[in-house]
DNA sequence: CATGTATGAATGAACG
DNA sequence: CGTTCATTCATACATG
């Protein structure tokens, strides 16, 4: 999946004729609402050259090392609570781990033997705790929401028919465009707004780790069917 | 080129909202189209802080005055009047929908089948958006507080909850980036949470440099899915 | 604007 | 396996 660069410039071109072939349902956006992305996905682009330049440079004249990473972040385990060694109760799995999983459940059609899950368990806990039982768990936690967004929402007819025709207020854009409504969005050369929806900068940062920019597809995996590509 | 390209599953609207949409120029994105893209940006405006915060955090040590600030990245950006795009990332009954819900949970003693739910979710659609997982987690949920409230009140055994306490977030917009202040978004070095691989600026230059951004949905479970319309 | 709190949602684990 | 519980995360909203 590749995306925008620095020269964002040309490529919605293609975005046109992908979306209008498949026709029948789709968002529709106006040329100035993609001339709004389109100049926000540059912006952002040329912010973060910027900043990722002058932090280089920055830091190559202070080149003092060890203090120079980890240091913004908290320890998430021992915060300032004190108290107890705020171990987790639960475990979590790492960015990684979720990377490894998720890429054996697909191997797998989401259903590794016992053996698997073995060799799996040992391997995962290269990459932080793990149990065996965790993993197990986790493919069965899979299966079982997986499947259930397949039959619970089954978006299918009978709804979609009712509300179509209300389609006014509920059942309206989802979240995720709002934004797109507003009809204060303007843009101006240098003014964009968008919205920018808190996602957690750990998975990012451990997608784009483990995956290298190309990104093995973990997916969405509810909801999303498409990913049949990988192995 | 492989851009956004998917199933699409939902009906768009929204036209009328953009008069300009209404004839010719519309260029027609599916869904996780939008979404993809939506995240993309995100995730640059999510980067884009991190550096800052980085960036602020690690000159401030060193009290490299000057030029901290007057800073490039500042510019155009949206010099404060941003308005928000209405966003909503998560359901919010209405005092309706609460009134129903409420009720329903005391005659089904918090628990209504399936069926019921999905009956309720109808209802409830008439009072606002909803959908059946909506209700679905609302008893869970409530279910799941009033045990705890009866049981183990206060803080010592429902620490879960009341532990928030341990992070303190002083985030002082820096003034260099508030064009990224975002309501929704407010990522700062004390309430990063990472699950395990502690990234510093490196590994994100190092993306950044060689990728130019290419970026793959890093599948942010939450407010990803599960707006189904079955409501 | 900063901080605290209520609550929707995600998910590991447990249950039948 | 499907369902439910318990814990935790993240955000909406109220407050000082």
């Amino acid at each position: 999946m590749e995306w925008i660069n620095s020269s964002v410039q040309e490529k919605q071109q293609q975005q046109e004729e992908n979306g209008a072939v498949e026709g029948l349902y789709a968002k529709v956006m106006t040329d100035e609402q993609m001339e709004l992305l389109r100049k926000q996905i540059a912006v952002y682009a040329m912010i973060c050259e910027q900043l990722v330049d002058m932090h280089k440079s920055f830091s190559a004249q202070y080149d003092i090392a060890g203090m120079r990473l980890g240091n913004p972040y908290l320890d998430p385990f021992m915060s300032s609570g004190g108290q107890k060694f705020t171990t987790r109760q639960r475990w979590t799995p790492t960015p990684v781990q979720l990377q490894i999983l998720e890429r054996v459940y697909d191997e797998c059609s989401g259903n590794p033997g016992k053996q698997k899950i073995l060799d799996m368990t040992t391997e995962l806990a290269h990459h932080g705790q793990i149990s065996e039982t965790n993993v197990y768990n986790w493919f069965q936690n899979r299966r079982a929401r997986i499947k259930r967004k397949q039959s619970g929402v089954p978006s299918n007819t009978t709804e979609s028919e009712a509300k179509k025709h209300v389609m006014s207020k509920k059942y309206t854009t989802p979240e995720s465009i709002q934004s797109f409504e507003n009809p204060t969005a303007r843009i101006t050369e240098n003014n964009i707004y968008f919205q920018s929806p808190n996602i957690g900068m750990e998975q990012i940062i451990g997608k784009m780790d483990v995956a290298g920019m190309v990104y093995s597809p973990p997916l969405p995996h509810w909801q999303m069917d498409r990913y049949d590509m990988l192995g």
